[in-house]
RNA sequence: GGGGCAGUAGGGUAGCCUGGUCCAUCCUAGAGCGUUUGGGACGCUUUGACGGCAGUUCGAAUCUGCCCUGCCCCA
């Protein structure tokens, strides 16, 4: 891993950013030889843990975890028509074992559907096994034609965590997709990530659901990044694997499902919206160091320094914290440049003067410095922390409310469109989508709003002035 | 899916058209030694590459073919 030296390209040149943070940063190592596959580095897996470790606790309220097999027979995945239609470009195919063609080729999970209600047809038998709620965190696999990038667009998705509801009946699951938006809008709030939710125009919603809730947020170029769905799938799946249980009345009825997905595309998320110009920039909730002490050895206090920076550590690590004592044999600007890029929320210093006054000084990865006692210290670290994390959501609230544009007209949704989203009203015809698509270069991304930063009205729609109701244009990654 | 450009050490470049001590050069890269240390220190020594596979040739980073990987534009 090489050290990092040097300026970033600026954030404003997001896409050059982008690619360079993930290694200056040791998130990513892009160079791994195949399309579409990359190494996580310790550091970005570091990341990666902390945030599944939240999500899992999320899921785990009311979920339970599992494990299904990577590999589908063809037979299982077939089944389900509209199901494949939206995957079939998309499927890696096991077709040897050995040297010996196999009878059933095996499909490279790009999704779980077909694994697990096969299963879930064997399990449920009685509507008091419902509901059944589980979900597991795999790798899925993606044939991507478009473009690959880095946590975005990947043919490997190593981070796929996908839940799968049964209920009895209709409402249920209904119920169950607002529960599902809850935990993920929780999710997104602790990473400090700002969303919108907003539901899917039927033509892009996942192959054979009813309809699905999106969760988006705004990249810096203003493009929309999707980092969760929430799919309602109605009693399709139930009818095509035969999932069904007795009810109280003893008569066969099918269920009623819900299935709904996080990948690292939340880490992407993670990154894009809080980085800066001298690198990441990470909520202590998902830092894998949260602090760093740098002591500043000068000659001859060297000992005496190294020995209050060491206590300190000590004090902060059975306090909790992740804490890091940086004692390298460096001058301390190297070190505050090297904690700076990976994003490490706080650095606490320790010198000469420091020991005399017995204080430390906090300096947060944004700048603000807090001269704090050294008694106590554990305090005044927690409260700095909790500010440092509050102000990271304000601060992307805000860029992500310069980011949107409320239009009345074609002409100001292709201006608003180049460097954020806008808001239209649109009649929710497919026809005047495409009209607006191809008069702007985005697309009608999703319609019943959810976000505090949006204010939904009816209104004419921009095209053809019909009864319209307030949806979402953008580009979108 | 269609088109274009590219791949040389950890990173950045030159060399390619016009094969031949050209295995070059730069860096805030790596290793070692010493002096340093409150915002990217300095000196000396040293390490390391022509994306892969075939072909042409006495000889290939350089020419040919295929493949892989990356970037940009269009759909």
């Amino acid at each position: 891993m090489e050290e990092d030296t040097g300026a970033l390209p600026r954030k404003e040149s997001f896409s050059e950013w982008y690619n360079e943070i993930l290694w200056r940063a040791e998130i990513m190592d892009v160079r791994y030889p195949v399309k579409g596959l990359y190494v996580w580095y310790p550091h970005g897996f570091g990341i990666r843990k902390r945030a599944y470790g939240i999500l899992r606790d999320l899921m785990d309220r009311d979920h339970a975890e599992t494990m299904f097999p990577l590999l589908i027979p063809k037979t299982e995945f077939m089944k389900e028509a509209e199901h494949i239609k939206g995957f079939e470009d998309e499927v890696y195919w096991v077709t040897h074992g050995g040297r010996n063609e196999l009878d059933v080729p095996l499909a490279l999970r790009p999704t779980s559907e077909t694994a697990i209600y096969p299963m879930y047809a064997l399990w449920i038998r009685s509507h008091t096994d419902l509901p059944l709620k589980l979900y597991q965190v795999v790798n899925t696999f993606r044939y991507e034609t478009k473009h690959t990038r880095p946590l975005i667009r990947l043919r490997e998705i190593t981070s796929f965590k996908e839940a799968h509801t049964v209920h009895a009946s209709w409402e249920e699951a209904a119920a169950q997709v607002e529960v599902a938006l809850g935990l993920y809008k929780e999710f997104y709030d602790t990473l400090r990530v700002p969303v919108i939710l907003s539901r899917r125009p039927d033509w892009d919603k996942f192959p054979g659901a009813d309809y699905t809730i999106a969760v988006d947020t705004i990249m810096p170029d203003g493009k929309t990044l999707q980092i969760g769905t929430v799919h309602m799938l109605g009693d399709h799946f139930s009818r095509t694997y035969a999932i069904t249980y007795e009810d109280a009345n003893g008569e066969q009825q099918y269920g009623y499902q819900t299935c709904y997905g996080i990948s690292e595309r939340s880490i992407a998320a993670v990154v894009s919206v809080h980085g800066d110009d001298k690198g990441l920039v990470l909520p202590p909730a998902v830092a894998p160091i949260e602090i760093v002490v740098v002591p500043i050895i000068v000659g001859k206090r060297r000992d005496e320094v190294l020995a209050s920076a060491t206590a300190l550590e000590s004090e902060l690590r059975d306090a909790g914290f992740a804490v890091k004592l940086d004692a390298r044999d460096m001058r301390p600007g190297a070190k505050y440049y090297h904690w700076e890029m990976r994003g490490v929320p706080l650095r606490v210093e320790v010198g000469p003067r420091d020991v005399d006054a017995n204080t430390v000084v906090a300096v947060t990865r944004t700048g603000k410095k807090t001269t704090l006692d050294r008694r106590g210290v554990v305090e005044g670290i927690t409260s700095v922390l909790s500010t440092f994390g509050e102000d990271l959501s304000q601060a992307a609230r805000q860029a992500m409310a310069a980011r949107i544009t409320a239009v009345a007209t074609l002409e100001e949704t292709a201006e608003a469109v180049k460097s954020g989203v806008a808001v239209v009203h649109w009649c929710g015809s497919q026809e005047c989508a495409e009209k607006i698509e191809a008069a702007v270069d985005a697309s009608i991304i999703g319609s019943d709003i959810r976000s505090d930063l949006i204010a939904v009205s009816d209104g004419p729609c921009v095209v053809c002035g019909g009864e319209g109701r307030s949806a979402l244009v953008a580009r979108t990654y």
